[in-house]
DNA sequence: TACCATTAGTCGGATGTCCAACTATCTGAC
DNA sequence: GTCAGATAGTTGGACATCCGACTAATGGTA
């Protein structure tokens, strides 16, 4: 399924640490952006990991679980898929894909939209529902991933990356 | 190729923040988390993206930029597989993969180990490290995904993520 | 009313990452 | 010395993500 296992050794050294030093050993600029842009591709791995991992016994994946509390937020208990890629912040065709594996998993039924017959609405099912909230126990649990960062350091993870969000217009 | 385009227009809200608006709304806990580990995953979507946009002309993505840079720093330009995968933290077969890309390309060669005829080097071609040099030219430039991103920030986000990377055992 | 540009979804292809399993080789214990 | 266990890489399969291209439907304009 989709739970890489998260090194169970301790590093013996910084890892990022030592590239960056290598990189301003050899005069090559840049080297705090680098450590940054290798810190959030590493935070990502170790993450996505450990939350896959912690839903691995409800079936699904972080993406998926995404998508259905998405639409468990909607008030029909459905939303468009165009809608959804636009929340999710993901291509149309990943929209596609995951819902095609909730679907067949259950949770979630294609129906047509009432007004637009381009269209296609997601619906929750019963099924999805109480996955959900499963799950949610689930991801509660693990703190999505980051149980042993303290409170603190994770509200700054995401006050510091609005920066980089706001650098892409994410953020009005 | 890879580039994934970032999203050319400017949200009309913080779709993070909204989310976690939701969360809380329905009484859900660890709304922080859900917003850090969301926003990890957002950053990273940015920072690849950009990175790999930026790569594309030299025929290279994060992956093997990364793989090719670490055989650069190594004292015979060459390093067995296994050692990669520990350095750069990705599965064997991610290494694996990887050569195979840069060696068809014509990046890198795989010679056989010395002395462990178990073992495969990878070694960095005359063409790799040109390639390698102006590639590093362009990440300098856009500034690994973070052109747009103060320093001060830059350097606050290796800080923060580092309490995430404790967690997983990558600092000593 | 007719038509062309835009929008919604989907299909096929490419990439990267991981896991399970397998072959080849090395190594330490008996 | 021999042999079981560990290690190095690879192969095949599963996922998620993106892009280009295509079909169907909508909509504003002439």
């Amino acid at each position: 399924m989709v739970r890489t296992k998260i090194a169970l050794v301790t590093q013996p050294v910084d890892l990022i640490a030592e590239a960056k030093r290598n990189w301003d050993k050899r005069g090559w600029a840049e080297s705090d952006a680098m450590a940054a842009a290798t810190s959030i591709t590493r935070a990502h791995q170790i993450v996505l990991s450990r939350i896959n991992q912690a839903l691995l016994p409800f079936e699904l994946t972080f993406s998926r679980y995404e998508a259905l509390a998405l639409i468990s937020f909607s008030r029909e208990g459905a939303l468009p898929l165009g809608k959804m890629g636009e929340r999710l912040q993901v291509h149309p065709t990943s929209v596609t894909n995951t819902i095609d594996r909730l679907e067949a998993d259950g949770l979630v039924e294609r129906v047509p939209h009432p007004s637009d017959r381009r269209a296609t609405l997601a619906k929750i099912t019963g099924e999805g529902m109480s996955r959900l909230e499963k799950a949610t126990d689930a991801m509660e649990s693990i703190r999505f991933g980051l149980g042993q960062v303290d409170p603190e350091p994770v509200i700054r993870i995401t006050d510091v990356l609005v920066e980089v969000r706001r650098s892409a217009g994410d953020v009005p």
